[in-house]
DNA sequence: AGAAAAAACTTGCAGTTGCAAATAATCGCA
DNA sequence: TGCGATTATTTGCAACTGCAAGTTTTTTCT
């Protein structure tokens, strides 16, 4: 158990620097992590159920409810209801939208920044190792029959 | 700014699907993440004042203040005063111990399944990258010739 | 030696988090 | 058509978090 290989230990490590890096940029503009990662999402993709928004973000639901109630106050983003009612579809708003244009450059220094050290190639690799292994884990637990056998 | 793309984002989504593989099998042992973190930090390295176990484990200090106190009224850990009585050194206990090895090996699991679609020396490669990221943020600034100079 | 400054932690407080229960809307079927 | 099950989201509650302020011990300076 070699802390300093363990990859865990790795990637939370460094995900964890990422964060305390940025948070100062984000403060700022009177955001947190969780709500740039709310607002990138949406800027990116467009409106989304909120559980959908749930799953791009990894936030979890209820806390992504109260977090959509906090900028919705700051006018940050809207809540619609869908065309199957229950479903609430978020929206970023001017004032969001505004915000995170600002915040991408910084963004993409905080990248640039991390990547200095590194070849374009290095970094193709690290991206392509980064989602290979989290696609490893999406499908399920692998060996749960519960389900099927139930 | 390709979410799908940007490097702060693969980290973190991968860091957290760590966490929400390996928090069921803490709890198992009653104990979460952040609690595990002081343990195989203290397992490894052996007890440690308690600023030290926060950087170890990128812990805030408050927070782990109160963490520890937990996990002492757990008996897991003990915090005895260092030779500057200001200081508090964090030791494992044997209940501590204990679980560490018996979480170990689904620590190692953890790992090897997310390392089984890769060989050796992609491992390799990624452990390094990762290390050198996180290693190019943690020198302050990196244009702070400061201490250098003086 | 004595007092102010520094260092190492801990705690008050206000805000955030996640689980489980509650609410709201839709679906399936008698 | 109407009611119990299902799906989508929010909220009650108890616990955790981090900042700033407080406490205890050591260091520095005269």
């Amino acid at each position: 158990m070699e802390l300093g290989t363990y990859l865990p230990y790795l990637v939370n490590r460094l995900g964890q620097r990422f964060v305390a890096e940025f948070s100062p940029v984000l403060a700022a503009e009177g955001v947190d992590v969780q709500m740039w990662r709310v607002l990138s999402a949406l800027y990116q993709r467009g409106e989304q159920p909120i559980t959908v928004l749930s799953e791009l973000t990894s936030i979890n639901l209820s806390t992504l409810s109260r977090l959509v109630g906090r900028m919705d106050a700051k006018d940050l983003v809207e809540r619609q209801r869908g065309g199957d009612a229950r479903q609430v579809i978020v929206g970023l708003r001017p004032a969001g939208r505004e915000i995170t244009e600002r915040l991408i450059p910084a963004a993409r220094a905080l990248e640039e920044q991390a990547a200095a050290a590194f070849t374009e190639a290095e970094l193709a690799t690290l991206r392509q190792l980064l989602s290979k292994l989290y696609a490893g884990f999406s499908p399920e637990v692998d060996d749960e029959p519960g389900r099927l056998a139930g």
